[in-house]
DNA sequence: ACAAAAGTGTTACGGTTACACCCATGC
DNA sequence: GCATGGGTGTAACCGTAACACTTTTGT
């Protein structure tokens, strides 16, 4: 309900307090070791110089998750990502210049697509999530916040195939879970499990860059995984 | 980060938008049966007589878990009560009558502590989660989040208590946990379960009003969960 | 032939599930 | 004494975790 009182009359909306409402993005990235998040390097005051996330205002027309997208596009110049809403940030002085509550989304690129030309144009660096500086505002507990969302996400749900190339390795695929929990899995184990799930395909191709025997390729395949309801993947 | 270009000024606020921002709460409570919520029926247009949630707009000197607050203690007369934040919902026509976003909190009382007075004040009634009418606006779909994150919570963390009486038997306690996940539990896994968590005690006092033997009434230990950090419930 | 990464199965363990009877009491 | 709800333990099952050697191929 959008409604304090129950007096019974049309509610006067006018007489109410708006605010500024911003969108910040946590992007990850993983470049087969760890778990990247891109930060841009503000280019103005407040904390001009500083590491932040990607982030801006909402319009009026839209709803939050098109400021987000559109936010990722013009940062990343990508469409068509992976998003999840995070949560929302309302400490009354977070923002030190006005009153400003913003949504945390959450968004999941895979890191050889995105523009490198964009990248350079804000001055953006991919960190690692574990090693990234300390953000302005409160931009580090946004990220803390998005790491636990993506870790239950991608325990449920097959979204850690959005940080991967189309086609990838088992061994690649396991290194990104280990990434983004911070932990260390069998190898049989891990192969064992996913091939229980039934939902990625091994290609006939070989992934012949990293040894003389070569490592078979596998994609993910959603109708696969739709007739699969509900197995839980780590 | 709040900011949407690299342009190296200082960045002006004022020309964004402001929008009206709104918070609606879930009140769940646990009547020994059903897991029920909390619902008041609106006294003005739009949509006056329609069920919908408690709710209210958010001050500009406050934040979303302060406005929450107040309505809380303003709609049931409580306070300490606990809340979590669920989501933030933006679809541009929403509320009819002008742009608002809402964030969306559910609450977990005690349905025996609550004012009596406030809930006939309020024209406000409890029914049960999976019997509620459909709500104004996009509130029935708040109350599915909700409740998909009440289960998360419960699972994971021990608080179906503000759900119940201070004092509690071991049924009531299942029934409980069976209302949250709609399902049925047997009673001696069940209770082995709870006893294995340790972290409730179990008290001298019988209650005698639901049979002639009468059955121990257990109460939550705060110290006793805090030293078994991190064991599952459910 | 050897170095370097890829690929492959089995056993042990622990937690979850299924299941049925006796106990205490008031009437 | 009997009806009613309260209280209790064990065995089967299943998924997870631990573990080491063989294969391939370029140099």
């Amino acid at each position: 309900m959008d409604i304090e009182n129950g007096h019974e009359i049309t509610y006067r909306y006018e007489k109410e307090d708006k605010v500024l409402v911003a969108v910040d993005c946590i992007i990850f990235g993983f470049d087969g070791e760890d778990l990247k998040i891109l930060l841009i390097k503000r280019g103005f005051e407040p904390e001009k110089g500083k590491w932040s996330l990607v982030g801006g205002f909402l319009k009026k027309e839209e709803t939050l998750e098109t400021a987000a997208t559109r936010l990722l596009e013009h940062y990343t110049g990508l469409e068509n990502i992976y998003m999840e809403q995070v949560a929302t940030f309302s400490e009354v002085d977070r923002d030190p210049v006005e009153r400003t509550i913003t949504t945390a989304y959450y968004a999941l690129i895979n890191i050889q697509e995105h523009s490198k030309n964009l990248i350079h144009q804000f001055s953006a660096k991919w960190f690692s999530a574990s090693k990234a500086p300390h953000l302005i505002f409160d931009h580090d507990a946004m990220v803390q916040h998005a790491l636990q969302r993506l870790r239950h996400r991608a325990a449920t749900e097959p979204i850690g195939f959005d940080l991967l190339p189309e086609k990838f390795t088992m061994l690649q695929l396991q290194k990104l879970y280990e990434a983004i929990w911070d932990t260390q899995f069998d190898k049989r184990n891990f192969i064992n499990k996913i091939n229980s799930l039934n939902i990625i395909d091994k290609l006939d191709e070989k992934d012949m860059t990293t040894s003389r025997k070569g490592s078979f390729l596998y994609q993910f395949n959603a109708e696969k995984h739709k007739q699969q309801n509900g197995k839980l993947l780590i």
